[in-house]
Formats: structure tokens, C-alpha cells, sequence
DNA sequence: TTTATTATACTAACCAGTTAGTTAAAGGAG
DNA sequence: CTCCTTTAACTAACTGGTTAGTATAATAAA
């Protein structure tokens, strides 16, 4: 791994559980075990680095999403396939929801056209899916917004909250059942939705 | 309205679009008109004023909530009326959402024990009614802390992301039924979440 | 030789928090 | 009613520390 990829890394990791502002150079230049003048030598500055960050990890949801879609033509695995690869890339990569999150909350200030395209193309995937669905009558005409909002909402909040979950079910014992962890969410979300969207 | 009103306005304002470490003291004092050392005089210190923006944010959507639920007795209704009272009172607040999310992103630093308290009685409040409806044998049995994520999460996403959706839709106009704006949100969530939950 | 990397030192701007004070209203004493 | 004291609300200006970004010189690697 390449001392540019490292920072790249350890920049990712920074700026999810911090923040663009909570984030310091000196900090990143210190967990990459580089030189601070390294950073700026391979990025042109702190703005740069961080579109570095946000682009490449669309980029990795939607490709591990696109690559995922191809192994199935059934629209109904298709959702559990889509629903399934969101929830284990972001599990595998939880900085990018709170990327993500942080984005939504700022109006998604730092999101440049490319971002915002790659974003797009994600959303479209899922129409694709549903639209299909609804064509073959096994799915009701739902607001496709609303699916997507539901997945994604819902997977990002289910894992973004895994170690505040953690915190208060250790403060609060007696709520333990309500907090605990499960690991087949994206099956239990998946039934919900499914049904949700059957015709019958 | 007293100036520490004021204060605490604008400080939530920002601290909702900006986050934490993005918000500046004189920002704030400089948003609400008033000298920066007023704010201490009124606060210990940034801390501090978060942490009241927070509380009071958090108590605010559970009043709200808990005021709603006594308005009826049907679980079937009153999943539909707790996330109306999510959505309505998200909406009118929207920076309570920005917020949560931020802080989900950071795994609550921020949080206080008052603040984790209050947070789990409004999850509470959800469990009472999915219980309510599974008992009657209405509801399947599904994990709960699944529809809390799928209600809360969903609903802060689709707020969220309104003026980024916007801002989208302006720049791609091509995909303007995917992006654009629709009123009736809650009640497709809604429609979606009890079919979803319904035994038949 | 070019590219990648470190060490050190610097600065200009910014930012949380303080200081030392002002203003005004209210109340009591003479 | 007027002088004195207290208290709450408020301000301008400052302080000490931090941070993004730069400059420069020296090495190591390719």
C-alpha cells in the first residue's frame, strides 16, 4: 500500500467519525505515519483530499452494487441482491454512511458534480429493480423515492447506530432486547420491504 | 423572545448545517446579533450550548410524540400517527434530524445521559405499538428495532436530503420523477411499513 | 535525474474563552 | 425624592492556543 493510499485511508476514517472541520491535517499526517508535507504534496489541499475521500467511496457502492446486479435477472432476488449488497459494502466500509450522513445534514456542501452524478446512478439502479417489478405486476406502483429512502435510511441508521446501541444497552440494561444486535437485518428489512411492495 | 432564545435559535441552526466543530462562537454571536460574551454569560461554554440545543431538540420531538399517541388506541392507527408525528414534527424542526444524524456519525459523542434517555423513550414509545398490534395477532412478529430504523431512518433521509434533491434535479433535469418533491411521503412510508408488518 | 519523502520552521488567520468594564433597572435608606 | 448599593444583562478588546498551508533544505528511491 502506496504512503498516498495510506492517507487516503486514514483521511477516510477521519473525516467519518469527525467531520470535514473536526479534522486536522496534523491528525491525518499523524495516524498515515507521514509528513504533514507529504499530504500536501500528493493533494493539492484539505478540500482536495476530502473530494478524493467522497469519490472514491461512491464509487466503491456502486460498482460492488453494479457487479452484484449483474448476477441476477429476477427483480425480486434483484431487491434482496440490491438491499444485501448496500447493507454488507456498507458494513464492510462503514465510513461511508457517515460520509454520507454528514453530507445530507450539510446540504452535501462538499459534493462536486462527479459525486453527485455517481449518487444518481446508485438511485437508478433501484428504480431499474422496482419498475421491473411493477412492469411484471408482482409489485405495487410505489413512490420509488420512498423505497429508496427506506433501504438506505434504514441500513445507514441500523450500522451508523451499532456502537451508540452498544453504549446505551450498557448504560440501560433493562432495554437490552430493544438494543441488542442482529446480524440478519438486511434479511429482516428485506421481508418488510418485499412485502410491502407485493401486489398480493 | 429573550436574546438567550435568540442564542439558542441560531446556535441550533448552525450547529444542524455546519455540525459541531463547523460552527464557530462568533458565528453564532454574530447570527443571533448579540457579543460573543454574552454567550457565555448565558452558557458555560460551547459544550455546553450544544448540549442544550440537543436536549431541548430531543425533548421537543418527544413531547410531541407522546402528545400525539394518547390521542388514540388503535395500533393499527397509531403506527400511522407515530410517523406522522416523526415526519410532521421532523419536518417543522428539520435541524433535529441534521443533528441526530451528525451525531450517529460521530457514535454520540455529544450525547449526555439526559439526552440517551429521552432518545430511547421515544424508541420505546414505537415498541409499545408494534407490541400492541403483534398481541392482537395484526402485526407479524418482526424485529422491532428494524422499524425504528426503517421510520426514523427513512423519514431523516428523505428530509434530509430535500434541498440536495433540489439542487439534483436542477443540474440533471432528466431525472426529475426520480428526484422530485412529493407531500404525501409519510403516508407512502406508512402504506408500505404496515403492509409490510400485516399478517395477511 | 526525477519522484517520493522527511524534518524543521514558519505565518497568517482563526477561534474558544477571558477580562475588565458599561448600562440599566430595582430596591432600600436617609 | 435622591443618594447608594446590588444585580442582571450586556459589550469591546484582548489572549493564548490551534490550524491550514508554505518554504526550504536534505535524503532516499527508482
Amino acid at each position: 500500500m502506496s504512503k498516498k493510499e495510506i492517507i487516503l485511508k486514514q483521511a477516510k476514517r477521519l473525516f467519518a467519525k469527525m467531520g470535514y472541520d473536526g479534522t486536522t491535517m496534523d491528525k491525518i499526517a499523524s495516524k498515515a505515519d507521514v509528513n504533514k508535507a507529504l499530504i500536501y504534496y500528493h493533494f493539492k489541499n484539505k478540500e482536495n483530499l476530502y473530494s478524493c475521500v467522497l469519490r472514491d467511496s461512491v464509487n466503491a457502492i456502486y460498482n460492488y452494487i453494479v457487479e452484484k446486479k449483474k448476477e441476477t435477472d429476477n427483480y425480486e432476488i434483484a431487491l434482496k441482491v440490491y438491499i444485501e449488497a448496500f447493507f454488507l459494502q456498507a458494513k464492510k466500509d462503514e465510513t461511508f454512511i457517515r460520509i454520507l450522513m454528514r453530507e445530507l445534514a450539510s446540504d452535501g456542501i462538499h459534493m462536486s458534480d462527479n459525486v453527485m452524478n455517481r449518487f444518481l446512478d446508485i438511485l437508478k439502479t433501484l428504480n431499474e429493480i422496482i419498475e421491473k417489478g411493477v412492469k411484471a405486476g408482482v409489485f405495487v406502483k410505489r413512490d420509488t423515492k420512498m423505497v429508496h429512502f427506506i433501504v438506505i435510511g434504514s441500513i445507514s441508521y441500523y450500522l451508523s447506530s451499532s456502537s451508540l446501541r452498544k453504549k446505551l444497552s450498557k448504560k440501560f440494561t433493562q432495554n437490552e432486547p430493544l438494543l441488542r444486535n442482529i446480524d440478519n437485518a438486511p434479511f429482516e428489512l428485506y421481508k418488510i420491504i418485499l412485502k410491502g411492495l407485493e401486489k398480493r
